[in-house]
RNA sequence: GGCCCGUUCGUCUAGGGGUUAGGACGCAUCCCUUUCACGGAUGAAACACGGGUUCGAUUCCCGUACGGGCUACCA
């Protein structure tokens, strides 16, 4: 049988980069074994479900390229793919439990067992407590049945009996193994008639033919349970194998990754920005903070996952093809916000200057800047070793597009000197005489003319691109004179001079 | 508290009974260059601790410590 995984979010959010890289790894285990990369919508809990994070989920997918093959509006012959509308199939299967006694109804309220929490933290609703409990096992058939049809609110529990090792072979962690008798009692249908995540997930993993469960290291606990259920269903020949993944870390301190630590250390933790319903619910983005989907991917790919080799810098096609779950690390990543920048930067160069453009695009549009692709490919060509995310061809690079908001005074003060004001005169006269205005002509001529004048380039020319740029860092003097054009070239040579001489 | 998982440079990691413990990010120095970046070179920087097993443990085993996860009618 061929390799089916899902990934199965809960749409109660925006989903974090732990969450994609998730689903990143069903993806790639699923392309790299021939198998189906499924999606599967866990809305059970309905005081949870946030309306627009299903679309956001499945935009944060798109715009990775992790397409699913099966999922809601993506087809496919398992559906729905949505757990919210396969409520009557729980209904059923969770009858089947009960009437082979193994599970049983409860009609404990929420406040009652909370009560005895809080008298006795280590309460657990299990093979001990449960005898004492108000369930289908100590009560009288009689009045079990009239509770039931008297509609009182009850849940359905899993029966758990003690005794019994529970012997789990995980992909990632070798075998993991569990006593029955630690085991609580888990809710499987929740008084409002919806499954927990426990049923849901095991009627439906089975139902879909899932052959792998690849999903993040908290599950790790309750896999035992999982395993009782497929036996409870008498499934366990065709349970899937388990993989879980280490947990990523947040970048400084202690715990795990959080929604809150992209704002706390001022960096995206979300594929795309989410707007919440105040700005401490509200998110910034990979794809808002200028980073390429494949860098995005690369980085959390190497969250957790390292191939035996010195590379790091994968395509996603390579990825594919290198991946395994073998090699997946047991201990938690920790997010690290420098070496995503890096690897960024990597795949930006690594891009062909139309691509780069055509991302570029938008972000000019939206500072009212030349857009079109011809001069956005010159930008991008003279930038695309100097940027680091793709928003800053339009912040650092600015003087690309607009004219020069502020000279770097340090600068000036190193670089200035009112000697080089009539050499600098007569430069500016005769830079637009140079035909064609290209970088190569324009260099020929102002570097034979400064040799005729016996000039070093090496004090002039920092001072035409503190003009040119306002800074004493940039691309290179003469493909930014071309760029610019000779106009525009000899408006900031103008204004730059004018303003190095009063700011002496 | 109980159960489960983990622990190699600051970070991501390679490695595995005998190695100068390798790479990458970041950091520092230098080279290249009109600058920055790219590229190149160099450097500082790690096997949590204690017991075993062994001729020999960073590597295997057991403890301890530390970190993490779970312990909901959330997923």
């Amino acid at each position: 049988m061929g390799v089916r995984v899902r990934f199965a979010p809960s749409p109660t959010g925006a989903l974090h980069i732990g969450g994609i890289r998730t689903a990143l790894y069903n993806y790639l285990f699923a392309r790299q074994q021939g198998g189906v990369f499924i999606l599967r919508i866990e809305d059970t809990d309905l005081a949870r479900y946030v309306p627009g994070a299903e679309e956001y989920i499945v935009e944060a997918l798109q715009w990775l390229g992790l397409i699913p093959d099966e999922g809601p509006g993506f087809g496919g012959a398992y559906g729905p793919y949505r757990q919210s509308e396969r409520q009557s199939i729980y209904q059923v299967r969770v009858q089947e439990l009960v009437a082979t006694g193994r599970a049983y109804y409860a009609f404990d309220t929420p406040e009652e067992l909370e009560a005895r929490r809080l008298q006795d933290g280590t309460f657990a609703y299990n093979h001990l407590t449960r005898q004492h409990l108000r369930n289908s096992l100590t009560m009288r058939p009689e009045e079990v049945k009239r509770l039931l049809e008297k509609g009182i609110p009850h849940v359905v529990r899993l029966r758990i009996e003690p005794g019994e090792d529970i012997h789990i072979q995980d992909l990632v962690r070798g075998e993991v193994v569990f006593q029955s008798s630690e085991l609580d009692d888990k809710v499987l249908l929740k008084a409002d008639g919806m499954p927990t995540y426990h049923l849901a997930n095991i009627v439906d993993d089975h139902m879909m033919q899932i052959t792998h469960v690849i999903r993040g290291e908290e599950w790790l606990p309750s896999t035992a349970h999982h395993v009782l259920l497929y036996r409870a269903f008498g499934w366990e020949k065709t349970m899937p194998q388990f993989a879980h993944l280490p947990l990523i870390l947040r970048p400084e301190g202690q715990g795990k990754l959080s929604k809150r630590d992209g704002a706390r250390f001022g960096i995206p933790v979300f594929p795309l920005s989410w707007k919440g319903a105040t700005p401490e619910e509200s998110f910034e983005g990979f794809r808002e903070a200028g980073f390429l989907p494949q860098a995005t991917l690369n980085f959390m790919a190497l969250l957790g996952w390292h191939p035996s080799d010195d590379r790091e810098v994968f395509s996603v096609e390579e990825l594919v093809r290198l991946f395994s779950l073998e090699r997946v690390s047991k201990s938690g990543a920790r997010f690290d916000y420098d070496k995503a920048r890096w690897l960024n930067q990597r795949h930006i160069m690594a891009t062909d200057d139309s691509t780069l453009a055509q991302y570029v695009r938008p972000l000019a549009e939206a500072k009212g800047y030349r857009a079109d692709l011809p001069y956005l490919e010159r930008v991008v060509a003279l930038m695309k070793e100097r940027v680091l995310l793709l928003t800053d061809f339009v912040e650092e690079a600015y003087y690309l597009f607009e004219p020069v908001r502020a000279y770097d005074e340090e600068g000036i003060r190193k670089k200035w000197s009112p000697v080089l004001q009539p050499i600098l005169e007569l430069l500016i006269e005769q830079l637009p005489h140079v035909k064609p205005f290209d970088a190569t002509s324009v260099e020929t001529a102002t570097k034979a003319f400064l040799q005729e004048h016996e000039a070093k380039p090496g004090d002039v020319l920092p001072v035409l691109r503190l003009a040119l740029m306002g800074s004493t860092k940039g691309p290179a003097v003469f493909d930014t004179m071309a760029l610019l054009g000779p106009e525009e070239t000899v408006q900031r040579l103008r204004r730059g001079m004018a303003y190095f001489l009063q700011s002496r």
